[in-house]
Order: C-alpha cells, then structure tokens, then sequence
DNA sequence: TGTACAGTTTGTCTAGGACAATTTGTGTTA
DNA sequence: TAACACAAATTGTCCTAGACAAACTGTACA
C-alpha cells in the first residue's frame, strides 16, 4: 500500500466522493467527521485517508446506512458493519461467472467478450441474463462493498456487458409488432443495466421494446407512449433509488397514461413495496416476465393482476 | 412555442449549466444577473427564461467571452452576439440527417436503424462517424435549444445510436494490439456519447481500444492505465463541463501518470483552451486523430506535439 | 515581436443559522 | 399482520457577505 499524504480541496472532495459541499461541511458541523485540516488560508485540506474513509461512508449510505448512525462509528466499526452487509454463506458461483471475474482483474477484454458470448451461446437469453449476468452483478456489488474490486474494474465490466447486450439486441430486432413496451427509469435513478437485460430478454421473446433509458421525466415517458403506441411501460428502480417516492411516481404515472396501457416495474428499489397502486405490475425477478420463453409468436394477453 | 413558467432552484441550474451555486450568486451580486425571484422559504427561484439564457451566456462563455462583458448585456446584444458566431452561411444538411430526424419524428425504430446502418456502410466509418452522427447530434442540439424537439425523442436517438456504434464496435474488435487507448471522462461529466463515436472510430482502424465509460475518477483512471499497459488516455470534456477546471484536471492526471503515456483530449468543453500542460495533445475535430485511416496496421509512433 | 509587471477580473471558499423534506418511531385501526 | 396517522428526529440544501489567490488583460519597455 502506497503511503499518501497529499491534501484535498472540498471541491476534489465532492468531485470523487459525490457528496455536496454544503454536505460535507455540515457533516463536519454535527458529526465530527470528517474532519480536515486547514491549509495557509485557512481552507479545509483533507487528508488522503479521509477521502478513501469517505468513499467508503458513500458506499454504504447507498446501501441504505444513514449518515446519523455511519458517520461517528470508528474505523473498525465501519469495518464490522461492511462485514454484516456481506451474505453469511456465501453463496456458490456459477463458475463462469468466476472466470469473468478473473478476466476483469487480470485486464482481458478479449476474454471478458469471449466469455460472455460462450455462455450466451450455450444458455440462450433468459438464462444468461438470469443465471449469468445477474449473479455476477450481484457478486460485482459484493465485492465493491467490501473495496475488492477497483472503480475502474467496474466500469470495465459495465461497458462489455453493455456493448455484448446492445449487439445482440441489434442482431434480433427485426419488425416491429405488437405488444411494444416502452422502458425507462425516472430522473433521479440513472442505473440503467437493468433496462437493457429487459430489452434483451423481451427482444429474443420478439416482443418490440423502445429502450428510453435514464433519468426521463414523466410527462415525457407519457409523449414516447402516445407516440410509439405502447401498450407497456418498464420502469425499474435500483436499490439506491429513494424508494420512499416510489409508489407516489408510480401513481402519477398510472394516473398520466390512458388505461390501456400496462405499467411493469422491478428492480431492488420496489422489492420491498408491497402495496402498489392499481393498475401497476410488480415483477420480483427477471424470470417473472409474462410472455413465453419458447414461443415468440405468441398473442399479448394483458394481464392486469395487480396489487391493491 | 410553449410558455413555461416554471421556477428552478439554485442547485438544478447549477446541473443544467454547469455553473456552480457560488458563481451564480457572485454574478448575482456583480452583475445584476441573474435575477432570481424569492419563493416562500426566501430561496432563489430562477425562471425559465432565465435558465435558457444562462446556457446561452454558459456557450458564449466557452467560445472564450468573458463574463463580465457578457452578464450586463440585454437580450438584444447577446442576439447579436450569437449571431456573429455562427457560421456566416448555415451549412447544409447531409440527407440522410434530415431523413433520419424525421424517422425520429415518427418515431419508427426500425427506420432509424435501417438509416443508420445504411449510410454507415456507404461511408465507412470515420465519415459516417464526421459526416453523419456528428452533424446529426448538432442538428439535434439545436433543435433542442429552440424547444423543437422533445426530451424522450433525444432519449431515442441516443439509445439508437448507443446500440448501433456497440454492434458495430462489437463486430470489429478482434486481439488486443498495440498501441492501447483508454478512454473515460472524469467525474461530472456524464455525457459519454463521445466516448464511444471515439471507440468506434479507432476500432475501426485496428485501435485497441479500452471504453471506461462516463465518470470515473481519476486515480482509477491510473490504475486502468497501469492494469491495461495502455499508452494513451482519452479523456473527453462536454460543452457542459464545468470548464475552469478542465486545466487543472489535466494537470493533475499528466502527473499521475507515467511520461511513456500520452494523453489526448477533445470535446466542446476543451476546444477554447489554449494553452495546454506540457504532453497533452488537444483534438479539435475527430478527423484530427493520429492513425492513419487506411492503414490499419501502421506502426504508432507516440507524437508529443504539444502546447507550452 | 516578446517579456515583465501592475491592475483587474473571476471563481471558490469561509461561517453558522435556518428550514422543509424525508425518515423513524409510536400508537391506533382494519 | 398490515396499513394508516401523527409526532419527533434526522438530514441535505440554501442563505448571507466577505476574502483572496489564480487567471487574465493591458501597458511599458527591451
């Protein structure tokens, strides 16, 4: 480990940790933490290890921690707590998944792509998403928490599951017919992996999906349903989403689009929901899509089971 | 055109200019703009006529204007202004941008595809990439400050091309020659389209290329150079970047990394810089990049053509 | 034309207080 | 057990006006 005593300026801080300013300074107000030193003008320097500590806070204040609780704990505290957030048994990995691992950490793109195309190869759509992708993104979110796996790791892994997935949606996106369902995720939630293994999965079930993205406002979402003639609309919130707004969009938006269209939503974020509002279909896993694996062609049933 | 009276606070018009809280509030008390009305809690509430000017001072400003010869001016001036900016003839429009707005417009999916794909293998690459998607994602800016086109239409577009650039990138990468790029952008900057016309474009000359994605930090941008053994660093800067920056940042990187890598920059944000650090070369036009287009297995020679 | 220096411009940082929005906790009802 | 209502606690964002160094501009001089 590298021995580093350089100082930082809040405004580095806020660029490499995404905590505000004014955020920061409170912080230090309240809990005591962080705590910088001052250079000759009498500006907060914050020291190397206060940055990474800080990093670390980030991680598990996305995991739904509070600042209140997190900020006062000591180094090992924070050490325990990381601990506790890690599955007890760790579960067994697909094997694959393993080797994907090791290709990221020993830099190999070629083998990352080659890898994934092998397994798709061998599994089809649905069960490489669900019995591939998902696990290794779950284990990926493991081993960030616990700081075994470098940002730019992550980053790397993201752009290849990107690009593979956009090429083979390319490669079967053929007419478009009915049903069409429009994805997205609302401002706010710009984790959009999980709209593109959607996209993915419904395009090899030959359902047509006009993918939006991230982070579009609702009025909007409605003008892309009236103009695509959709007959469904995907939003997916991950787990760092503020859920408490969730059922209150879910609502607007159920109440912004005409009655015939359907509304799906899943992700991390609306697991814990129980109660959504009439007319919104919850979906807890990938694996719950109501179209038929085997049989593309299949007629649209819409099907309106719903909570409430 | 559609009246909008909306009310901005201070921090979404920091988001959407790029200009930071205190700046705004300096300018404030400077210049006598913006001028913000109060709401209940006494906050800054700025209209949306105001925010829309606030971009058009934040492009002035990047075209190397200085703020306090362009704050006092009246709405009149800054017309002006603009107007001796633009190119004196307004160019022409390639064909196929004008169709394929238009397939945006009606929004047929499957006809954007078929265009982009089209027009792609009539060009090739570099000249789809310049004189396709490029004058495309200008058209589409304009447009877009002129309130002519929607938000989830601009969503389109990108996802479209997003898939189409991956499938091709896809389709292209074969082993891992030298030399290597690294491409990311740095924290706050999350427009990544660039990225990828970038990725494409070296692919498409035999390039390794490594695609890091938006956002990532810098310190791990110097590990992914390390872990890869790349030799060159791309790293590209929006029009809404917060561009005081953007000297410093490079500073700071051409530190971090070893004198045997090159780094290369481009993008709106950094076309007015003038002066660089020493060993970062400037790219203003994606026709500018140092491999030679026809000859895909040309020996690199690392050029240190640069500023100061 | 280039360099040195003084003057001006400009963005970032400081302080502690304020407050609404969100979350948590407790008790009550279906 | 689950949903609801209300009170209490937490938390991020915004406020003020001043200060100052870094960046830039312009002038004088070689």
């Amino acid at each position: 480990m590298i021995e580093n005593n350089q100082l930082y300026s809040i405004g580095v801080i806020e660029r490499d940790t995404g905590i505000g300013r004014d955020t920061l300074r409170v912080w230090e107000r309240r809990y005591g933490f962080p705590d910088p030193v001052r250079n000759a003008k009498g500006e907060r320097a914050y020291p190397e290890i206060q940055l990474r500590r800080l990093q670390r806070i980030r991680r598990l204040l996305d995991r739904g921690m509070r600042p209140g609780k997190l900020l006062p704990l000591s180094e090992d505290a924070l050490d325990g707590l990381e601990a506790s957030l890690l599955p007890a048994a760790p579960q067994r990995l697909n094997e694959t998944v393993t080797q994907i691992l090791d290709a990221i950490r020993s830099a190999d793109a070629w083998q990352v792509e080659s890898l994934l195309r092998g397994q798709y190869e061998k599994q089809g759509m649905q069960a490489f998403i669900t019995g591939t992708v998902v696990p290794l993104l779950s284990r990926v979110g493991e081993l960030w928490i616990g700081g075994n796996l470098q940002v730019f790791q992550e980053h790397f892994l993201s752009e290849q599951l990107i690009r593979f997935l956009n090429a083979e949606i390319s490669a079967m996106q053929k007419s478009a017919g009915k049903p069409l369902v429009v994805l997205a995720t609302l401002p706010g939630e710009e984790h959009t992996l999980g709209l593109l293994m959607l996209t993915a999965l419904l395009s090899a079930r030959g359902i047509s999906v006009i993918n939006l993205g991230g982070e579009v406002p609702m009025d909007q979402i409605g003008h892309a349903v009236q103009q695509f003639h959709a007959d469904v609309v995907g939003i997916t919130f991950s787990g760092s989403y503020q859920y408490r707004n969730i059922r209150q969009h879910l609502l607007e938006l159920r109440e912004l689009l005409g009655d015939d269209v359907d509304i799906w939503t899943g992700g991390e974020g609306v697991r814990r929901l129980r109660k959504l509002p009439a007319g919104v279909t919850k979906f807890n896993s990938l694996e719950e899509l109501p179209f038929p694996a085997e049989a593309p062609g299949a007629t649209y049933e819409p099907r309106k089971e719903t909570a409430e």
